[in-house]
DNA sequence: CCCGCTACTCACCGATTGGTGACAGCGGGA
DNA sequence: TCCCGCTGTCACCAATCGGTGAGTAGCGGG
């Protein structure tokens, strides 16, 4: 048997900081997961590793291999978390506006996006992702992500049906892109196209850009 | 003194290619740029680097910081042949159309763009680039994309005014901003926002879409 | 013919990556 | 009380990264 006493003295610090963690797995996988959502939404998908999570985890990386499988499994329970995004962004009334016709609607709704992108980080992320790489693991997110979007929509639209004549889900579509790659390009380079997209007055001038294309198509 | 020939046997595969490099420090300098553009273009900035270079164009990462100082200098270089970009994309006439209105001439370059950048991976990879980073040789490389497409834009523009009672640069700002997501979307997963990027006939429906947002705003 | 300049290659460095096996320590059940 | 299982830690692995210093190979001019 060795000695306990000389290994324990050999420790950095030992004794140093009085909160040892508890063990309790539940406690640590929420850690696990937090970091990791913290840590995509501040880093990005850069730096987003098994090594980078574990240390901002504040844990051993072997806990992520065990209790997610691998940074697959890490990155399938972010997926899964998302499904709670839409829940908390739906307003419970229209904000005092009667959304009388589609076009009401999707102005609304393209403001709305807009807002609710640009401050979610982590959902911008996602997004860069999605759009820099192809495979498997980001496939699988994407896919969480564009469901949960979908269901936003959905619930939002409520039982407004889009005028005839126009195909609404390229409409959107189209819509919905140039929205994403504002956000997008407001938080990396603060510009696209010309257009800077740094100060709130910025940020008026496209909305009012953005609500006049709205308007172009549904009147 | 020391026994060449025993050292050439020990080569693998000596003499087996019988093209040997030609020492010509300007054909490697231009390998080396094209190694690079075709890595970026083929295999996406997330495996950019200096022995991935390197190992494309054949050569030593040595050369690379000798002749380039580094990636920095070689992603310089990227962007300054980036230049070529618009004088390739613009065509001679209109394409038989005359383009009375601002909103003829925007129905077009966004078509034109759209198939442009449809057409170019390495600018959507450097486009996917921005997005994703911010460091400071995306910001330089960003800065010539930008400055090449707002080039184009002009060149392209020609001397026709834009309507008045319309932000035109933020209006054209959201347009450019949903025709690059689309081809990144296209390009990365397919789809975008729930509609489907890939056959021939999608497209058709996208670029109707578009058509319809520009004649929307433009009338 | 040889020498020197230059294009080029190689070997090595420390750091970091994803991944795995072994071990320590606590706690509950037999 | 002993022991097994679960939680957590640590040490180590091969591979790759960017980066550098030293040395080789070949062409051209004297």
């Amino acid at each position: 048997m060795l000695d306990e006493a000389v290994k324990l003295e050999s420790l950095p610090e030992a004794g140093g900081e009085p909160e040892r963690r508890v063990r309790d797995r539940g406690a640590t996988e929420r850690a696990i997961l937090a970091a990791a959502k913290g840590l995509l939404a501040e880093e990005g998908f850069q730096n987003f590793g098994i090594n980078a999570v574990a240390r901002r985890a504040g844990c051993d990386k072997q806990l992520i291999y065990r209790y997610y499988g691998g940074l697959d499994g890490l990155v399938e329970a972010i997926g899964a978390d998302l499904g709670t995004w839409v829940k908390d962004r739906i307003p419970e009334d229209t904000g005092g506006m009667f959304l009388l016709t589609y076009g009401d609607l999707m102005e609304r709704l393209s403001l709305l996006l807009l807002d609710a992108l640009r401050n979610d980080p982590l959902m911008r992320r996602i997004l860069a992702w999605e759009i820099s790489e192809n495979t498997e693991q980001v496939r699988r997110l994407s896919e969480a992500r564009s469901k949960a979007l979908a269901l936003w929509l959905e619930r939002m639209r409520g039982s407004l049906a889009p005028p005839k004549g126009v195909d609404a889900a390229a409409v959107n579509a189209v819509i919905i892109a140039a929205i994403q790659h504002l956000v997008l390009a407001a938080a990396s380079g603060g510009q696209c196209a010309g257009l800077s997209l740094k100060t709130s007055k910025d940020w008026e001038k496209t909305a009012t850009a953005l609500k006049r294309i709205v308007r172009g198509v549904y009147g």
